[in-house]
DNA sequence: GTGAAAGCGCTAACAT
DNA sequence: ATGTTAGCGCTTTCAC
C-alpha cells in the first residue's frame, strides 16, 4: 500500500501539493496536475481512510440498523437506501441488530466510533434505551428513525401511514356494501399495531358502523395466528376481514379455503404489506403497498437533508400506500 | 468523545499506561487499574477505530459482496455469515455490487481501502478482473470465493456441490422408474449452469440411460423460462423433469398445471434451492435445499481459518445438500 | 510498573 | 502555486 508520501516523491512535489490535488483543489499548475495524476495511477494509490477519517471526522457512510436479521419485507427498501445513498456518494454499512433488537446498543456505540455520517434506524419494538442514546447522539450524527412511533424525542422520522392506509381499505370494503368488516390484529406490543388498528376503528366510524368487540382477533404475526384468528372469527359471520399484516391474512386465507369458504364470494378479504407471496397465494391476496423501495430512497433523502441542515427543527414524514386490489376482494 | 489523553489525565497516568490496559496487559499495579478503568468508565470512552486502524493495521471487520441487490436467497445465508461472525468478534460489512455485479470493482477497492481483516465474494457470473484483483490482494487480506467455478486462480472457494445433488436427483428418478427424465438448465453464461447440467448428464449415465438432446431445455432463469421450457418438452413425453433453479420448476409447474398435466401423476419434477415458495406452490415443490445458513457460517470458518493461516496452500470445500420430497415426485 | 518519544498517513493553517 | 509544520488519537519501542 503506497501513501501519499510515496505518491509525492515520485510526482517530485510535497505531500501537501498532492492532498490538495485529492481534495479538488483548483489552485495547481496543469503539468504539476498531470505528474501526481500519474503518479497516483502507477502507485495504485488509495488515500487511507483512517488517516482521513482520523483529521476530517467524515467518513462517507451511512449506517442502516435493522432488527430480525433479514427480514424479507425490507430487501426491497434495502435496494432503494444503497441505491440512493450511491447515487450521493455514501457508503451503507447494514447491521442486523438481532431478534428483539439484542444488539441494538451494540450496534449503535460501534457506529458512533467509526464515526458514520449518519444513521437510519429501523425498530419495530419501541426501545427506550436506543432511543435515548438516538437522541443523545443526534446532535453529532444525523439520524432518521424509520417505523418508530416517536413520543416527544426530538428526531426526524419517516414512516407509513398504518392508520390512513388501513382506513382506506375499511372505507373501501364499506363502500363496497359490507358491514360486517371483523379485523386481525398483532399482538398489543408494537407501535404499529395500535397504529394499524386505530386506522380500522377510523374506518368503521367515518363508514358510519357501530364497533362489534367480536370482530376484532388479537393473533401472532405468523400464518399459524392469522389462521386461529379466521377460526374464531367465523363463528361471527363477517363479509370482510381486514388484517394487519400479509402473513396473517395468507394465514386466514387458508384456514377459509380449507373450511370451504370462498374468497371472496364469501367474504371479502385485505392484507397489508404487498409482500411477494400475496401473488402466489390462490386467490391472489387483495393488500395495501408501501412501495418499500421508495421508502428507502425517500428515508436517505430525508438523512442527507438532516446532515445538511444540522439545526432544523425535527421533522415527521407519514407515507403514503396504495390498495392493491387482487383476487380476495 | 473523549480520547485517551483524557482518560490519562483523569487517572492521573500516562497514555502509555491507558493504552497497556485496554491492550489487556497484566503488567499494572491492582489500583492503577482500578483508576483508570474508572476513568474510562466516568467518560464513557472508546477508543477511535481510526487511530487504532491506523497503527495497527486490523479492523475486526468482514466484509461480504453480494451481487444483485438483495437476491432473497441470501437472506438466510447472510444471517448464518453475521452470527458466526459475531460469534467470533467480527464486524460484517455487506455490499451489494449491484445488477451484473457492475460495482464489484468500486466495493472491492473501498474495502481494501477500509482494511476489513477478511472477504467474502459471492458473483455467479465470473468476473476475470474481480478474480484477478481479489488474487492479487489475497497476499494481504483474506479471501474466500463463494459460488464461483475457480480456474486457475490461488484462491480458497466454498461452493455448493451442484454437479453431485443434480445427479442424486437424477438418480432418485431413475431409481423410481422414470427413464425419459427431462432437463430445464439456466443460460450458458454461468458456471452454476454449467455445473449442474453436468451432474443431469452424470445421473444419465450412472443409471445407463441414453442422453437424448429433446429432453433438453436451455431457459431464462425465470417462471416464464421455466413455462415455456415445460411447453417445449412436453411434446417429447417426459415421465420427470429436473430444473436447474426452483424458480424454472415453478415456472414449469404453472404450465403443466394449466394444460392439465397431473404432477405427480403425469410427470415427476425436481427443483434446486429450497427457495420458501417451494412450499406454497400447489403441489408443493420437491427439490434440493442447501441449507444457506450453514453455508454462510461455513464459509465465515474458511475466511477466519485462512486468517490464522495466511500461508496455507488455497483449498476448495464442497458443501453437500439434501434431497426434499414434496409433492411433486 | 510506568512514562517519554516517535510515528502511522493524512489535512489544514500558515508561510513563501 | 507550492512547501513547511503541526497535530488528529493511538500503539510501540525503549528507558527508567
Amino acid at each position: 500500500m503506497s501513501t501519499i508520501y510515496d505518491v509525492a516523491r515520485l510526482a517530485g512535489v510535497s505531500k501537501t501539493t498532492v492532498s490538495k490535488i485529492l481534495g479538488g483543489s483548483k489552485n495547481v499548475r496543469a503539468s504539476t496536475l498531470e505528474r501526481v495524476n500519474a503518479a497516483i495511477e502507477e502507485l495504485d494509490y488509495v488515500p487511507s481512510c483512517f488517516a482521513q477519517g482520523m483529521r476530517k471526522g467524515a467518513t462517507n457512510t451511512l449506517a442502516v440498523l435493522l432488527p430480525e436479521q433479514y427480514n424479507y419485507g425490507y430487501m426491497e427498501l434495502l435496494a432503494g437506501v444503497e441505491d440512493y445513498a450511491d447515487r450521493s456518494g455514501y457508503m451503507t454499512f447494514v447491521c442486523s441488530t438481532g431478534r428483539d433488537g439484542r444488539y441494538e446498543e451494540k450496534y449503535l456505540k460501534e457506529m458512533v466510533r467509526r464515526k458514520v455520517d449518519g444513521i437510519l434506524y429501523f425498530a419495530y419494538r419501541r426501545n427506550e434505551k436506543s432511543l435515548a442514546y438516538l437522541e443523545h447522539i443526534s446532535t453529532n450524527i444525523a439520524v432518521v428513525v424509520m417505523d418508530n412511533v416517536l413520543r416527544g424525542e426530538r428526531l426526524d422520522c419517516v414512516r407509513v401511514d398504518g392508520s390512513g392506509l388501513t382506513k382506506q381499505a375499511v372505507r373501501y370494503l364499506a363502500d363496497k356494501g359490507c358491514r360486517r368488516i371483523a379485523y386481525i390484529r398483532g399482538l398489543g406490543t408494537y407501535d404499529v399495531t395500535t397504529e394499524r388498528y386505530q386506522g380500522y376503528l377510523d374506518g368503521l366510524e367515518e363508514s358510519g358502523i357501530p364497533f362489534d368487540a367480536g370482530l376484532v382477533q388479537e393473533a401472532e404475526f405468523t400464518m399459524e395466528g392469522g389462521a386461529g384468528a379466521a377460526r374464531a372469527l367465523w363463528s361471527q359471520k363477517p363479509e370482510a376481514v381486514v388484517a394487519a399484516t400479509d402473513m396473517l391474512a395468507l394465514g386466514a386465507l387458508n384456514w377459509l379455503e380449507e373450511n370451504g369458504v370462498r374468497v371472496p364470494g364469501d367474504v371479502n378479504l385485505i392484507g397489508f404489506d404487498n409482500i411477494p407471496l400475496c401473488v402466489w397465494s390462490r386467490p391472489r391476496l387483495s393488500t395495501i403497498s408501501q412501495n418499500q423501495r421508495q421508502v428507502g430512497e425517500i428515508a436517505v433523502k430525508h438523512l442527507l437533508a438532516r446532515m445538511d441542515e444540522p439545526d432544523q427543527e425535527p421533522s415527521r414524514l407519514l407515507l403514503g400506500g396504495e390498495l392493491i386490489l387482487r383476487e380476495t376482494t
